[in-house]
DNA sequence: CGAGCCAACTTGTATTTACAAGTTAATTCA
DNA sequence: TGAATTAACTTGTAAATACAAGTTGGCTCG
């Protein structure tokens, strides 16, 4: 099903070094193959290159330095709330589990506490819809209510979200990609449906994000509700 | 004071572009003179006035649409979370007081807050610190601490910031740019100081965020301790 | 041996040229 | 008149080339 459309040179070569990084072939604090040498293994010239290098440097893969080269950074790091990855990457995957409150599911939207007006094609379209539990060593730690337009989405309802990256899901199989989002960010104070999934006491404080984001498939927005308990695991991001 | 330095010409097309845009010159949903009338303007070719826009677009100040043009979108709001503004340009700035609870001075770290360790040149050097308190509508809503190494920064602590951003000061006084950061996001409740500064009750739940800054000048990095009444105003971020 | 210089790298900036692809409005033809 | 075509824009991608500027390690000379 992967889809391997006729993307551009730079985006091809930005995609393969990304891999490299993501699997492990280039390390933290490696340095890339030079400019030039790249040229000569992905057959293209320098301001390709350059091109795909930047996206590196702009999502935080790589760092370059005059003179020295490309070093690699790793995988970004809890850039959950700030970029461009999902929660499962803010944290460490190690002990992570994501458990499945409310299946994907095809339903109307509920906008009651939905931060942003909906889009006329939005409300036509049905809502894919599902709930799900972030759980840190046996804690619950994140829980998040997702809420997208129901859009050549094939199969999508039938899909095993557990333990995978919605995004990476998206990026993979539809060949959608964040490209941005806006959120609000706020502190409140467990209501008894939070106290009871994120098993916490009346009056214990919960980050909560509502967020919008921006796909590269025009007017395809992905609504969701982030509510966390940060009391053990602070929230890690980097911009 | 302005420093003109020897920029390279993207940069100077950038910074002019980007000037027209925060001073209204340009507005929101005005199309941008395409990039061959931009050429001849800034007397240089497109890979040159695409490299400035590219920046722009990164930043959110403009949008770009194949075949139609590049679109204002303004200047980028709350981006004081995600990316590279003050807090000052989340809120906007039209009931926004800042005030000054700890004049900037030079005095030890205080590293009891601080979720980063400090590298050693950084400790060697004295500690610029200051504490502000941002007030919207007569209801204090951010409460900040800010430390920064003592480096290179002339007349800093006799430098009046009310109602300026600290960016924006270092960025046209120092020519330092925040280029990136990380920063841990937490909800708690209100200690007694916090509760007094923003003027809240026991119990309430109060948004932190712990900041380290990186910027454009090597080994120079700002920390920063940020507590948001986050009741009525909801910290707004675009990423 | 050691300090300084220099050559061979690296990335950064800039120009020139070419064509592809999306948008828009005027023009043409039925 | 009205729909389809086309021409003239726009941005997107790509190559080839040149030189500037920072880094590094080896070489030379004292």
């Amino acid at each position: 099903m992967r889809l391997s459309k006729n993307l551009p040179q730079y985006k091809v070569v930005y995609e393969i070094i990304r891999k490299h990084i993501t699997d492990g072939v280039y390390l933290k604090g490696d340095i890339l193959p030079s400019e030039n040498e790249l040229c000569t293994v992905h057959q293209t010239t320098r301001p390709t290159i350059r091109k795909a290098l930047d996206r590196l440097v702009h999502e935080g893969y790589i760092k370059k330095k005059q003179g020295k080269g490309s070093i690699v950074m790793g995988v970004p790091q809890g850039v959950g709330i700030l970029s461009l990855s999902g929660t499962t990457s803010a944290v460490g995957q190690e002990n992570l589990i994501t458990e499945i409150i409310v299946k994907p599911e095809i339903r109307q939207w509920d906008t009651t506490n939905l931060a942003y007006p909906l889009l006329n094609n939005e409300e036509e379209f049905g809502c894919i819809y599902f709930e799900r539990l972030r759980i840190m060593n046996k804690q619950p730690v994140f829980y998040d209510i997702t809420m997208m337009p129901n859009i050549n989405l094939r199969r999508f309802i039938s899909r095993n979200l557990e333990n995978k990256s919605l995004f990476n899901i998206l990026r993979t199989m539809y060949d959608i990609e964040v490209t941005g989002g806006e959120q609000r960010l706020m502190a409140i104070l467990a209501d008894k449906k939070i106290q009871e999934y994120l098993n916490v006491k009346e009056g214990h404080p919960i980050l909560h994000l509502n967020r919008k984001m921006e796909t590269s498939r025009e007017g395809f927005f992905i609504y969701s509700q982030v509510y966390c308990n940060s009391e053990k695991y602070a929230i890690f991001g980097t911009f």
